[in-house]
RNA sequence: GCGCCUGUAGCUCAGCUGGAUAGAGCAACUGCCUUCUAAGCAGUGGGUCAGGAGUUCGAAUCUCUUCAGGCGCGCCA
């Protein structure tokens, strides 16, 4: 229906006086028509007078009056009316109304899907957390909703790949390993631990494991511990040295045991967080330096060729100023290493010859800097950077028993991912994930989350679709006679559901909204919504006693909110509840 | 100092490509369970949309500015 109006709106735009081409189709690409949002302002409504007016300098009124008759003329409405100042409102006759009940019947869980997206291929890269430690509820937030756009955009005809890069080259994981051995052998050493390295039970544990099949004996001990320096970055990486001269054999065993072990815990848990990634890729892929065919440094090379970047003070700079960056960065320091800055070029010159039309990256907020280098970077190397769009996720603060969760660094021990799912399920806490626009501040209520108030939304909801499930289930049982059939019900037996059926009729709109704006946290407020409506309904009308006349219509208006529901809940990756 | 984000009811937040009387939940107060799940529903009160200026027929929404808060500004990752 939407689009026979809009096909009117074409014919009428072009008929008034004084419009060019240009102008149409500035209006065009502004005005929406759309379900209104209130039934008292009929069932669609658009604002394409007001659009007109603005750009053509007219009277929105006036406009609203002709584009009336126009749309009177087609016959199609049960009613056309002006509204405030300049709103043209549409009731539809009732067959036309309640035809999405059949619809959704009919669709089941595709109900809401679109092609808006063109099968274009959009690659998101998100958590990439470094491979040191344990997931934390940080970490579950970029996790929640790297994951939900995915869906969203999936179902809204994307083609999504899901990537996880996984920083397993470079000196933290040489500060992880040092930490696994150091932890074995500390009795041996004076319970000496440096500053620097990772503390936590983690570590420990990961050394029990490594014993299991692996001994350690160093001949001289005590050369570990002889004039280390006083700076702890300086120690830590003393001590990185001497104990790979100390036993190289042994050191390259642990560092990939400790390794493969945190990703292995990492990977558990995302999946049990109902995460899953296409591909996890590994930064040590992209080579070394030494190599002279590596990608890392292939792509060094070419921007060197390109005079993107240069040599100063011993060290290799790129050029950022194409994206308006406050310095140039450095590519290769003057020690001959490279930067994590470097890896990253070749990584997203990796992601981009993959051939994504889009590239989303999920960072946390406080990488919001780095931004424009990576962005330069592409730009650098040959492509635009219109291709990267960079979602900024903000921290997350947990607060439990009125009292802010502290994530302590110092000792090593903080509220895992795990520990949140332990505590709340995966489905309560994606959702309150999800609840707030991704780049801002999120309180996270651990007590909220788990009780049975009405202010706890994720119950809410899941409360509406268990009632309609168990609804559907007595329905069965009191009246198996009823042969259902969608066909054969009556349009005017929707008894009061008409509210109901007016704001499911919006789903597909808030699906498409969210894939375009890549916001999820839109479809948790249409559900809660919903919800609402459903109680309402529900504790108003007593369903089973309805009159055997209507109640075909009602039992499968009330099944087509519950697959909304559902359907909302499936795209962010939350599984609908049958009873509670 | 520079850059990014935020400021809406007592609290937690929607609304922001300008549009119909600024919404919801909680908290406060009042009602509704002999009938389909009360983890529910109905109602009342509560707002200078941080302050100021501008653009517009129309501003919580756009621009400028002031104030307040958060984050980021390494040859760290």
């Amino acid at each position: 229906m939407i689009e026979a109006v809009n096909k009117q709106i074409k014919l009428f735009l072009t008929s008034i006086e004084g419009s060019s081409n240009d102008s149409t189709q500035a209006i065009l690409n502004k005005f929406t028509t759309s379900i209104s949002e209130d039934l008292k302002n009929g069932h669609l409504t658009t604002n394409v007078c007001m659009v007109a007016a603005s750009i053509l300098r007219l009277n929105p009124k006036e406009l609203a009056e002709n584009l009336e008759k126009s749309l009177k003329k087609l016959n199609k409405f049960k009613k056309v009316e002006v509204a405030g100042p300049g709103f043209v409102n549409i009731t539809l006759h009732r067959e036309d109304f309640v035809s999405i009940i059949k619809e959704i019947m009919k669709l089941e869980e595709d109900f809401g899907k679109s092609d808006i997206g063109n099968k274009k291929r959009v690659q998101i890269e998100f958590v990439s957390a470094n491979p040191t430690g344990p997931l934390h509820v940080g970490h579950g937030r970029g996790a929640a909703y790297g994951d939900a756009i995915g869906r969203i955009l999936k179902s809204t005809g994307h083609y999504v790949e899901k990537e996880y890069y996984i920083n397993d080259a470079g000196r933290q994981i040489d500060i992880l390993t040092a930490s696994v051995l150091l932890k074995i052998i500390q009795k041996e050493i004076n319970d000496f631990f440096p500053q620097n390295a990772y503390k936590g039970t983690y570590i420990e544990l990961i050394g029990k494991d490594f014993l299991q099949n692996n001994k350690i004996k160093y001949n001289d001990i005590g050369i570990l511990t002889k004039n280390l320096a006083s700076d702890p970055e300086k120690e830590i990486d003393q001590i990185i040295v001497n104990l790979k001269e100390m036993d190289i054999e042994i050191w390259n065993l642990a560092k990939a045991f400790s390794l493969k072990s945190i990703i292995d815990s990492i990977k558990s848990d995302l999946k049990e967080f109902n995460v899953n990634f296409d591909n996890w890729f590994e930064e040590s892929s992209l080579g070394s330096l030494e190599s002279p065919v590596s990608e890392i440094t292939k792509s060094i090379n070419k921007l060197k060729q390109d005079e993107e970047a240069y040599e100063k003070d011993g060290a290799i700079w790129l050029n950022t100023d194409s994206s308006g960056d406050d310095k140039h960065r450095v590519l290769i320091r003057d020690d001959g290493r490279a930067t994590y800055f470097a890896s990253d070029v070749a990584y997203h010159k990796n992601k981009v010859d993959r051939g994504f039309d889009s590239l989303i990256n999920v960072w946390g907020a406080d990488h919001h800097g780095y931004i424009k280098r990576i962005e330069a970077s592409i730009e650098a190397l040959g492509s635009s950077k219109e291709i990267l769009k960079v979602k900024l996720v903000q921290f997350a603060n947990l607060f439990k028993s009125g009292k802010k969760v502290k994530m302590s660094t110092r000792s090593g021990e903080f509220f895992t991912l795990r520990d949140l799912i332990g505590d709340i399920g995966t489905d309560a806490a994606r959702f309150y994930y999800l609840s707030k626009q991704a780049d801002q501040h999120l309180d996270f209520d651990l007590d909220l989350a788990k009780s049975d108030s009405k202010e706890n939304i994720f119950y809410y909801i899941q409360y509406a679709h268990a009632r309609i499930f168990s609804l559907e289930k007595k329905f069965k049982e009191t009246h198996s006679n009823l042969k259902m059939n969608i066909d054969s019900i009556k349009n005017n037996g929707y008894k009061k559901c008409d509210v109901l059926i007016h704001e499911i009729s919006k789903y597909p709109n808030i699906i498409n909204k969210s894939s375009r704006t890549l916001q999820p946290h839109i479809i948790i407020f249409y559900l809660r919504d919903l919800s609402q409506l459903f109680h309402s309904y529900y504790n108003d009308n007593h369903v089973l006693s309805e009159s055997e006349e209507n109640i075909q219509s009602i039992i499968f208006c009330l099944s087509a909110v519950k697959q909304t529901i559902a359907n909302g809940l499936k795209v962010l990756g939350i599984t609908p509840m049958q009873k509670m």
